[in-house]
DNA sequence: CACCAGGCAAGTA
DNA sequence: TACTTGCATGGT
């Protein structure tokens, strides 16, 4: 196979199968919970939008309209809540400005909606395409701390490879799909969670093993 | 106890 | 430009 980057869907597919994942109920939940993951384990996460939920607070207008004090204080367990409440309320007056509504926002075009992401201070790339790919549904591809360890331990990346380099690997061998990419993902990410830690170097049963 | 988790921006030299 | 540091909680 001359594509390496296809090969290694195929074996993660064929270990894993499908993964069903951005768990979330709306693209609201998965704009708010890309935001409140960056640097965080999901637990955590995953714990402040439920309890966000059961005070009803878990929509655009009722977070927009929510001081930043208060916000903060919710948001607490999933860690940085201060500067993490400061990035939802500079998204939130982004969206407010830029359109009508969420769905408005989220339904533009792929590249422009990105570009208006990067622009809020403390969105930066693997959070803007979250948004992008998992909210919006649009066919972008996410790289993370997962996408770069696993790459350069295959030795397909080097160290100094940076977020847009990596990116580029994954759009230019690919169809450009969003079901794929979200999958792709996913598989990547899963992964790195068993397969390739930090503290697990070299790993016997990697499902990558002998590319 | 140390280390890690689905980052990003600001400060330093 | 290239490193380093701050932000912060909760699980292993």
């Amino acid at each position: 196979m001359s594509n390496r980057i296809q090969e290694i869907y195929d074996r993660l597919a064929a270990h894993f199968g499908p993964q069903h994942w951005w768990p979330g109920e709306t693209p609201f939940e998965v704009m708010l919970g890309a935001v409140l993951t960056q640097n965080t384990n999901w637990r955590n996460v995953s714990q402040v939008i439920e309890s966000l939920g059961r005070e009803g607070l878990l929509s655009f207008e009722a977070l927009d309209a929510l001081p930043e004090e208060e916000l903060a204080i919710r948001i607490r367990p999933s860690g940085y809540y201060n500067q993490k409440a400061g990035k939802l309320k500079r998204l939130f007056a982004a969206i407010r400005e830029e359109s009508a509504d969420l769905e408005e926002f989220l339904g533009q075009d792929a590249l422009a909606l990105r570009e208006k992401l990067l622009a809020v201070k403390g969105i930066g790339p693997e959070t803007a395409d979250s948004i992008v790919l998992y909210a919006a549904q649009q066919p972008v591809f996410v790289v993370d701390a997962y996408t770069y360890r696993i790459l350069l331990r295959h030795d397909l990346i080097s160290e100094e490879a940076g977020y847009e380099e990596i990116q580029e690997m994954f759009l230019c061998k690919l169809p450009s799909e969003t079901a794929l990419f979200n999958e792709y993902h996913a598989l990547l990410v899963r992964l790195g969670k068993e397969h390739c830690k930090k503290s697990n170097p070299l790993c016997e049963s990697c499902p990558l093993k002998g590319l």
